[in-house]
DNA sequence: GCCCCAATTTGAACCGGTCCAAATTCAGAG
DNA sequence: CTCTGAATTTGGACCGGTTCAAATTGGGGC
């Protein structure tokens, strides 16, 4: 302190840290610690003072160490699966916005390590470092956006949310998901109700969330007599275009077809094009996930809107719900989707988005 | 160690800690560090014993104890501004693939503040704790993947790379983006070899990049005697189509329109569909970013395809020359990008992707 | 068998915080 | 003016690693 060389201790490059606070306000570093996480309990002016001298040096908590000492982050983690699909990136950024509106941190992080040019594995294997990242970061909770694969209860002790993904069953998570029971309701009525009966479904391959929407198809058709078409297919924009090219070489072709996801859709559309079949007179088609692409006037694709903002809301929601009673049994929140219709079903001007 | 209690002090809920290991092996901790950081300084025995007994005990170092003691994270961070922007996922990805490949681990992140729905700030807002965490976190280096707007220079002390983005000319950061006077000059021969004289801009407004991307559009008329003709605009399907209305209904319209990006290409299309303008007889459209999208056949955007994955891949091969010599001046790596031509420009199947 | 030097191993300080028991201060009561 | 209990402040151990000087071990030469 006297000492004329120890003043400008402090090296030019890394931020100042809870000593140098201290030795600048004259107290102890305890008391700085103190100031800045239970400011009440310092008296009103060595606290004024802490914060001034803090402000003045430009000091900022260290992350690292007070997670280190404190057994966890301050803040939430929100592992996105899967960059590349925008679906997820929607649904982090909802998450994010309502927890900062409740004055939670979200750190977002993704980690695929699948190349997503290889088909054989388009999603959801995480890279184990990032994992151990994870672990070490301690995250208050964690919102995984998106199916992961072979990594589920790897969070162990930390509470964790799946959104948009189906846990296993006997896992005992938390999920925040589209209803895809209704999604496929609302699309068979609304088929329906423009005179289609043969109706086939493009889709099944690659997942739990393919398996499950095929099923939903499935039992939405029976249930109102119908008779289930299902051509296995995959994702992709190829793979809608592949399925609905056979659909439509078929000696009674379906009237509509509906989709996996909008990706596939669009190859649908490319192969009536194609085929020379008319959309939506000749063929109505319907996908799943209303990406963004899906409202442009020259796809104009009807689709089910998984309502992604509330996905996200009620994701952090479950969260907070988590944090306030850990013991809380794990829930499965099903959100009913809403059709858009557009031209792909209906056609001329008539389409509306209600 | 000799009480009965004692050999089971483990809590079952976390991670071994390096204490542990050490105990189990009957060596010093520091022995135990050693033996991961630096195996041939430790003698052949006890390496092997210590590697097993951290195996069986499924010990992993601790990221953020190692970080706080080592001043500096073994990893490389990259920062995604946008995660709605499918180009900056595949930059992205593509950048942490390359680090992979040599041995290094990318931890990618986003955190843009800003609602995408707000159009007033579409990019680059960061959130300040994520900064904070960031600096925290201090990673080797960083590599920022997309336009960031105020916080340039905040990761002082960081070597920092920018993807995709320019970084202000003063601010002597590497980085690594495609060349806009090439990509406009590819545009414009292209455009003239199709016998288009009256070639309009649209686009200009949202950042430095559109800027640039106009700029090259003017030298690339005015270098071939041709006169610019610009519509400023914005980065959205909206934003195209507006322009593009007005440009159609001009006396003498244009019979080419190059867009600042697909997106607002897209929507020129539209408006000229909507205008029943016959695309590309009546009028061609070009793009920049040859997003997936654009390849769909119901839109067959010509394009200029930035080259991502070569960006991505360079600007890790960047950060591996900062680090092996960190005296290295500043580059600007400029990425000679590629016309992808569609059915926007040149009618029928004669479309080729070269 | 002894000495010396190199290789190996250890102990302790440190990174930047948190947290708690103990020490100090302070105000009001007696 | 002293005593007491509450409010405030402090010292030091700790989180899980790294690092380096010092201590220990081991092998070879004489």
């Amino acid at each position: 302190m006297g000492s004329a060389v120890g003043d400008e201790s402090r090296t030019s490059g890394s931020r100042p840290t809870i000593r140098d606070v201290a030795a600048a306000a004259g107290v102890s570093k305890s008391l700085v610690s103190l100031a800045f996480k239970d400011p009440q309990r310092v008296g009103e002016k060595r606290r004024e003072l802490i914060l001034r001298t803090a402000q003045t040096l430009g000091y900022q908590p260290n992350f690292l160490a007070r997670s280190l000492a404190t057994e966890g982050s301050p803040f939430v983690g929100i592992l996105v699966v899967n960059l590349h699909n925008p679906i997820f990136a929607e649904i982090a950024d909802a998450v994010r916005v309502e927890l900062d509106k409740q004055g939670e941190y979200g750190l977002i992080t993704s980690a695929t390590v699948a190349n997503h040019h290889d088909p054989a594995q388009p999603y959801g294997r995480i890279d184990s470092r990032v994992i151990a990242m994870l672990q070490d970061l301690r995250p208050k909770a964690l919102i995984v956006v998106g199916t992961v694969i072979e990594h589920e209860g790897l969070f162990e002790g930390i509470p964790t949310v799946y959104a948009s993904a189906e846990p296993r069953s006997d896992s005992g998570y938390t999920s925040v998901r589209m209803d895809d029971t209704q999604g496929a309701e609302l699309v068979i009525d609304h088929l329906r109700e423009l005179g289609h009966e043969r109706i086939a479904f493009v889709g099944g391959l690659g997942g739990a969330v393919a398996k499950t929407r095929e099923f939903a198809y499935r039992k939405a058709m029976e249930s109102r007599g119908l008779t289930p078409i299902v051509r296995e297919a995959g994702f992709f924009e190829s793979d809608g275009y592949a399925a609905a090219t056979e659909l439509l070489a078929l000696p009674s072709p379906p009237t509509a077809i509906v989709s996996i996801n909008d990706v596939s859709a669009i190859g649908i559309l490319s192969a009536a094009d194609d085929a020379g079949v008319v959309v939506p007179d000749e063929l109505a088609v319907v996908g799943v996930d209303n990406i963004p692409l899906s409202a442009l006037k020259r796809i104009s694709l009807t689709s089910v809107d998984p309502q992604n903002q509330m996905i996200g809301r009620l994701s952090a929601q479950a969260v907070f719900d988590i944090l306030a009673d850990p013991n809380e049994q794990a829930k499965q929140h099903l959100i009913t989707p809403k059709l858009i219709v557009r031209q792909s079903t209906v056609g001329g001007n008539a389409a509306s988005g209600s």
